[in-house]
DNA sequence: GTCAACGACTAATGCGCTTTAGTGTGTTAC
DNA sequence: GTAACACACTAAAGCGCATTAGTCGTTGAC
């Protein structure tokens, strides 16, 4: 029942039709020099007319890469499909992709184990040209080892901006110390003085700055009740802390959340306990979406342009592919924009508990 | 600078290590008879320390197969990175691919055009062996297109089960007609009779069984205040169906949304209007997520295991790859999750407008 | 004792493309 | 008038693998 449908064109067509030998169909595709203009014309109308489209594979295999960038999620199944980032992240990236033919190559893993398994399949495999690598954590062992695989690729999201970048590893990294500085500004500026800050996973380089950053502004206001805690990002952890939290002694004017889905959850827990958002708390999302604008109160938020963010690090990917040297890069910094869900600190007791 | 790290062993590696012809190699590693068990055993051992993968290029062009899938999604960038659909069907289909070793080849487009174009870009690359199609469409060109390029595919969401499969189509449809009719009997049962569907785009196939389905269960029981609008799934326009809807005359008593987006878009506006839910509105989510959960109150949501649909459309892609014939199947009936967001209707006057 | 048949393996070809090494022609230099 | 050379193009090799067509030695049948 197989039928055998159109034909995909070859350059052998293409030569056939336009009476030329094959390698002169190449010359012609490629812009290499060795043909004349006028024939160039013709072989090009040629393989208009026929849609001919190089074969990846024959390309791959004769040396020029396999055209293809790839991309590894490591995340436990239960915290997928949540966060607005990623997708966002991935439709900028393949935005730049696409503009110079490259596909994206993706996957989901649970852990950071498999993640490398599959760079290194994908090595042996030869189906990728360079990858880029999200969450980076604390003693990250991907770049030693794409780079012993001699994978190109950009690290999203930075190493702490730390140590020469690797052969050919690019960094592009957001400015978490900076954003966070802005945060606690704000909210000091609006009188609060106790402060949570419900991070996410503990391991990830990013968690480690903002919490870094957190305790060196609290240091430097002099506020002794600002704490980071650490959660798996889900609204379940994100909810469960801010029970915690509320339940305190002296519990914080302010919780700043490490994703739009923990402050939501957490936006819920306290209109279930009936504690007025902002009147007794406020709340900052890092991470902006729909979410927090979908709330009521919309919640304040750290806006960034992911798809742009995504974009950049395609364009960075691309240069390390044409030859260019690794780069650690910043990228643009992250914007606060200031919603209902933040306002003055309340004074005297917190509130009434129910 | 370039550096010429570990290189990637070939089956000649293989072969002169185990002082074997190449083509023993082949045999012995794709499990092809011609050479002994112990030579096999031994050429396999080789491999095994070699680390050796095939090369994906070279047997792809030896006719085997680019070993992957393809998956589009057409989304204006504007309502992308929302839903949690999307990442949790990619999780499921790339789960099962990725147990025979097939790679998820994903683009993010504008529209059908452009996604049509990167089917046809595909095949000529022959990047892809099948392809999963997602939202599909009243009169949609993708089958065919597929079909008149000899691409195996499976239709995710249904072409209305109608129509004999093409060529190698398949098609994996959730029940949209059962599931609407489970949520109007739940909203009918608790007194509601006004009730407006705030439905997705309305030239996707499953937005108008949806709104199908709604107009015979209100015939049926002799509703006629029951309408269904249509937006592009944005919280935007979710919103702003909502304010409309809550401003005429006769509002409903409940509302049904075809995204979590949109219903927690709704559920704002409803908290900013002073309208309670679930006393004077209910709030029905067509698909659960940690946004339905996160709200106050908590939505009632249709709950379908997403992950779950994708790997069983990723698993009917498979046995079309394996020659299989097309099919055409029902997946597992929706379920609905009745949270806070729902109770009896509201009789009297509809509430204060504030 | 010869021939067919079989098992275990090797040689050779092709997939579609890029690239290097030619080949033949026209032009310029002296 | 021949050498040197640029130019437009062709021939051939190679990428890594699968596959088809051999090759060679061993068995079994008659």
């Amino acid at each position: 029942m197989r039928r055998t449908p159109a034909r995909r064109p070859t350059i052998k067509d293409i030569a056939r039709r336009a009476g030329v030998s094959e390698s002169a169909v190449s010359f012609a595709l490629n812009g290499r020099p060795g043909v004349s203009e006028v024939t160039r014309a013709r072989i090009r109308r040629v393989a208009e007319e026929l849609g001919w489209q190089p074969s990846t594979a024959a390309r791959a295999l004769s040396g020029e890469g396999a055209a293809t960038a790839g991309l590894v999620l490591a995340r436990p199944a239960r915290t997928l499909g949540v966060e607005s980032f990623f997708l966002q992240l991935v439709s900028g990236v393949q935005e730049v992709l696409a503009g110079r033919g490259l596909g994206l190559l993706f996957q989901v893993v649970e852990d950071l184990d498999a993640e490398c398994a599959v760079y290194r399949r994908w090595w042996a495999e030869r189906r990728v040209d360079g990858l880029l690598v999200v969450d980076p954590r604390a003693d990250d062992p991907r770049p030693a080892l794409l780079d012993r695989l001699g994978l190109p690729a950009v690290v999203v999201g930075a190493l702490d901006g730390r140590g020469a970048p690797h052969g050919a590893i690019s960094t592009l990294w957001a400015d978490d110390t900076g954003a966070m500085a802005s945060i606690v500004g704000h909210l000091y500026d609006l009188g609060h003085r106790r402060i949570t800050h419900i991070a996410g996973l503990p391991e990830l380089a990013h968690t480690r700055r903002r919490m870094a950053c957190l305790r060196a502004e609290a240091a430097r206001r002099g506020l002794p009740d600002v704490r980071s805690v650490t959660t798996d990002y889900s609204d379940a952890q994100g909810a469960e802390a801010t029970r915690r939290e509320l339940a305190g002694d002296r519990p914080p004017t302010a919780i700043v959340y490490d994703n739009d889905v923990m402050a939501v959850a957490g936006l819920a827990v306290a209109a279930g306990r009936g504690v007025p958002v902002p009147a007794a708390l406020s709340i900052v999302a890092w991470d902006d979406s729909v979410l927090c604008r979908s709330t009521h109160p919309a919640l304040t938020a750290l806006v960034r342009d992911t798809a742009a963010f995504g974009r950049h690090a395609a364009e960075h990917l691309l240069a390390l592919l044409d030859g260019g040297p690794p780069v650690s890069v910043q990228d643009a910094v992250p914007r606060l924009c200031p919603r209902a869900s933040t306002g003055p600190a309340c004074k005297g007791a917190p509130w009434p508990v129910v």
